[in-house]
DNA sequence: GCCGTTTTCGGCCCGACTGTTTTCAGTCG
């Protein structure tokens, strides 16, 4: 059982008991599930080194939860867990992940309906029956209607964020294998796709049995879908499939492209090969029968007569073109990030303090920090008064003195409200070195409506960074109507960076949008957007979000040079 | 169900928005 399972059993619990009307219990197991979920240690490890004690310390778990995690650990189930679903015989997740249903209505809809799951919330939605109950109205049946085809999409994509880990954990068993000379995820894993449908693993070796033997009994594994002489297929945690492929040591490099991908990426590289009487596969590029590259990618495209693409470029987006003419861009590296632009502590809706995030920033190698707890009307992300903000920016500057390599910022999140202007008055403002402007309310203003909103917040002279700037969640919520050719062109004009938030279901700006952005001469920040010291490793997928857009060095602020990004911030 | 030198019992982040109503419940963050 890993802690997302967990994690999610928790969650579950909560929905059911709020439709049962149970006061408080639902906050308690969504806090005990969202402490589970941050913690950098499979909560077995915690268990066996410390048995229930360990888990009672773990912020929000008590006696009664640490005791059902300790019979989760030790029997794979909880009792009262399927004692609870029975008395509610829904598809809760399902239900739930139609955004404007909460687990109130979703009740109301099984007692009054009978609606158990998708299907029946559809049928009953084209019948307009969902209208007349209490409570609900034609709009409500509308906008439910219009959120089944997003909670369907929910769950058969998964997010880069989470197969990321699965596959490096994978990567890194099967290189201690001794039969296995390479292994490295590839398809839209290695080219850092937002989602990822399955995880492909290619291995390189010369005992491609004792390889298939030695897959097909990882730890995580939970059911071998398939296991032939050189490919196999299984589900790990989560429903999460996994495809191996094993190849010989000396294919490897036209192995791993034709692997990676894309699909029309590699079709165009075919036909490049075909134009110069050559014939490329996943075996190699071959002169009739004569294989001429095939060791390394490198070697591959070569022999095309390119030079090397990045795996996040292969999207037949203009790269082939581009590599022709020697046009590529000098990608911005996984190393050249010298700090992270968002991250809360305590002061609002954090769970570690300012002198941790910088301690976690520190081993990160990081230059700068921005500390962007929430101003304004974010009640529930206990945006700061002006009171609590003056003792926040106090620490910070304590703070700073002890990291003398780290400059710290003083910042914060700042609502943009539906007239434009942010929350917060002018002398708050002012003395802070950051100042993000975001949306976090209001998503369904038309076009116009929402571009103005952020122009107009881009002429407040304190804003220097736009958060999230489309509001999208992936696989849970669409963007916001904007006109990005404005939004960016008036960023431009006034200097202010966009975001790439890189939290794992934001990835906001995305690639393609980003790419536009760059187009249009805006600079892009990453901010990790950090609710706790674990997140900040998220930065990896803003980078990757970056690289897919085809950024350099000197389009990202993160990578700017101290001097030279205070000068920025100035404005 | 969790938590605590304000409390071992009685609190538990709450304001904005939406769609439903005509004063409010549910949802969202």
């Amino acid at each position: 059982m890993k802690n997302q399972e967990i994690t999610a059993i928790f969650f579950e619990i909560a929905d059911i008991l709020e439709m049962q009307n149970v006061q408080w219990k639902p906050r308690a197991y969504r806090k005990a599930a969202m402490a589970i979920e941050s913690l950098s240690e499979p909560i077995e490890d915690v268990y066996k080194k410390g048995g229930k004690k360990a888990l009672e310390a773990i912020p929000g778990v008590g006696e009664n939860i640490a005791k059902k995690i300790e019979e989760i650990i030790k029997t794979g189930k909880l009792h009262y867990f399927e004692k609870l679903k029975k008395s509610m015989p829904i598809d809760v997740e399902a239900l739930g992940a139609v955004p404007g249903l909460g687990p109130k209505k979703t009740v109301q809809l099984y007692k009054k309906l009978g609606i158990k799951n998708l299907d029946d919330l559809k049928k009953a939605a084209l019948q307009h029956r969902i209208r007349h109950l209490p409570g609900f109205g034609e709009k409500t049946e509308e906008e439910i209607l219009k959120g089944i085809s997003l909670a369907k999409r929910a769950g058969e994509r998964m997010l880069l964020g989470l197969a990321l880990p699965v596959a490096k954990e994978v990567k890194s068993y099967l290189e201690k294998s001794k039969a296995v000379k390479a292994a490295e995820p590839a398809g839209s894993l290695r080219r850092r796709m937002e989602t990822i449908g399955d995880i492909d693993i290619l291995v390189a070796s010369n005992k491609p049995k004792t390889v298939m033997d030695y897959f097909t009994a990882v730890p995580s594994v939970r059911k071998v879908l398939a296991k032939g002489s050189t490919k196999a297929s299984v589900w790990v945690e989560n429903n999460l499939q996994v495809d191996i492929r094993v190849i010989k040591p000396k294919q490897w490099g036209s192995a791993l492209q034709y692997f990676t991908g894309s699909k029309q990426h590699s079709i165009e590289l075919r036909k490049i090969a075909l134009k110069k009487g050559l014939k490329l596969s996943e075996y190699g590029v071959f002169k009739g029968k004569r294989v001429i590259a095939s060791k390394s990618e490198e070697d591959v495209y070569r022999a095309l007569g390119l030079p090397y693409i990045e795996p996040e470029l292969r999207e037949n987006r203009g790269e082939i073109e581009a590599a022709r003419h020697s046009k590529l861009p000098r990608l911005i590296g996984y190393d050249d990030i010298k700090g992270d632009f968002q991250m809360h502590t305590t002061y609002s809706d954090g769970n570690n303090g300012v002198e941790e995030m910088a301690n976690a920033a520190k081993r990160l190698g990081y230059g700068f920090i921005a500390i962007t707890d929430h101003v304004g009307a974010l009640a529930i992300a206990h945006a700061m008064s002006k009171k609590t903000i003056e003792r926040q920016f106090r620490e910070i500057e304590r703070i700073q003195k002890k990291f003398p390599r780290l400059r710290i910022f003083k910042g914060m999140e700042v609502d943009i409200k539906k007239n434009g202007q942010l929350n917060a008055a002018s002398d708050v403002l002012r003395k802070a070195d950051v100042v993000y402007g975001s949306i976090h309310h209001g998503f369904k203003g038309a076009e116009r409506e929402n571009s103005n909103r952020i122009c107009k917040a881009f002429e407040n002279k304190y804003i220097q960074i736009l958060g999230h700037p489309t509001n999208r969640k992936i696989n849970e919520r669409n963007p916001i109507a904007l006109n990005l050719d404005t939004v960016f062109e008036k960023a431009k004009q006034n200097n202010i960076a966009l975001e790439i938030n890189a939290m794992p279901n934001r990835l906001d700006l995305n690639d393609v949008n980003s790419k536009a952005a760059i187009e249009t001469g805006c600079k892009l920040a990453i901010g990790t957007d950090a609710h706790s010291t674990e997140h900040l490793r998220y930065i990896e997928l803003g980078i990757a979000t970056a690289r897919r857009a085809w950024a350099e060095k000197k389009n990202i602020i993160n990578a700017l040079p101290l001097k030279k990004l205070e000068r920025f911030l100035q404005r």
